[in-house]
DNA sequence: AAACGTTTGTTGTATATTGAACAAACGAGT
DNA sequence: ACTCGTTTGTTCAATATACAACAAACGTTT
């Protein structure tokens, strides 16, 4: 992942495609029920192609969650508001963005919880989501003798359920509310300066 | 055009690539200061491959032209309207369903009559039209006797002015209502049954 | 169990597309 | 007039994808 060279605007391409596909094959059906020409089909792609790219249905599933996972953590900043000295608007910004985030591709997530593979949908968004605090949490000021492992876990799980929540719930609240109430709850309980 | 054999999915994917690109190129920017390079990265495609598929910027126009008023009049079955024994109600409903088709390709249709080429695509589609209802007419009944270029001339004059000038007005009324009145004019001038 | 259609991976060959380079034409600015 | 950056077509070898065929595994039905 990550690499400098540029990769060949059709694998770009069709991985999009393969992805979308995906989706929206798995918002119609349930998991076992898709078949690789389902989605080859919808993405308009040749059957071995896929196989060219991922090597199960299983890997597809996977990748793709991983996919967008990426593009929700990266496309928000989340990581702004567990890091020192932070601005106030500017941590609220990171939150709405990426509640709209959610909002916006809502059809996925709330696929993804509504099947059954729950467990591997929390459990991928918990390990991006702390794995990503990880590498940018700052332990000095606040967080001084604190556990480390300990304030992530915390936050990743608290901010993840309420997440599963909100998806689960259809929305009951707009991305500028939801942000408003997770960032006062952070703050009473000292996780951000 | 209408081959048998089926194309080869990716000179499919692509060339919808490239008339999605210029069509939102197009209702940005002016057609002369549109390049290549514009349309191939909006596209996601390699420059040099436009060129395998279109010889120039300007038969690049003339055909994304033509693939959409076939699309236009494919999917409206307008020509049902000009034939004998026609129903009423099948009529009007393929004279709404035209109407909606400008309406949901409304950044299309705008951008071509907003430009200075106005001329090519009016000419485009009264040929389109001439030819479509040409093919189609019935001379029998009603029209027994009478010249059937004037027909043809006539009523595809009237309706491509229509049609213009409800796009040109940014759609004052909806499309129902465009195809009650339209039908009602028909009607009037006897040109169906 | 046997027969059936469907799905799955895999393979080989054909082909469309890529990226890079090129010379030529163009347009803007000095 | 001259330079500069951009756009244009065109070429080439490299590569991703298409298509078709295949055997194996699967799920259903009888």
């Amino acid at each position: 992942m990550a690499i400098g060279n540029k990769t060949d605007r059709r694998i770009l391409r069709t991985k999009e495609a393969i992805n979308r596909a995906f989706l929206e094959v798995f918002s119609e059906k349930e998991f076992d029920r898709i078949t690789i020409n389902d989605i080859s089909e919808r993405a308009n792609v040749n059957r071995g192609t896929i196989y060219l790219h991922y090597t199960d249905k299983y890997d597809l599933l996977n990748r793709c969650i991983e996919d967008h996972l990426d593009k929700m953590i990266s496309s928000c900043t989340l990581t702004k508001f567990i890091q020192e000295k932070v601005d106030e608007n500017e941590a609220k910004e990171a939150l709405k963005s990426l509640f709209n985030y959610i909002q916006e591709n809502f059809l996925f997530f709330s696929s993804m919880l509504s099947s059954q593979k729950t467990s591997i949908f929390r459990e991928g968004i918990q390990k991006n989501l702390t794995s990503s605090i990880q590498e940018k949490i700052d332990m000095q000021g606040i967080n001084q003798g604190m556990d480390k492992e300990i304030i992530i876990e915390f936050t990743a799980t608290a901010f993840v359920g309420t997440l599963e929540w909100w998806i689960i719930n259809q929305k009951p609240h707009p991305p500028e509310y939801m942000a408003d109430q997770v960032w006062t709850l952070f703050k009473r309980n000292n996780i951000t300066s």
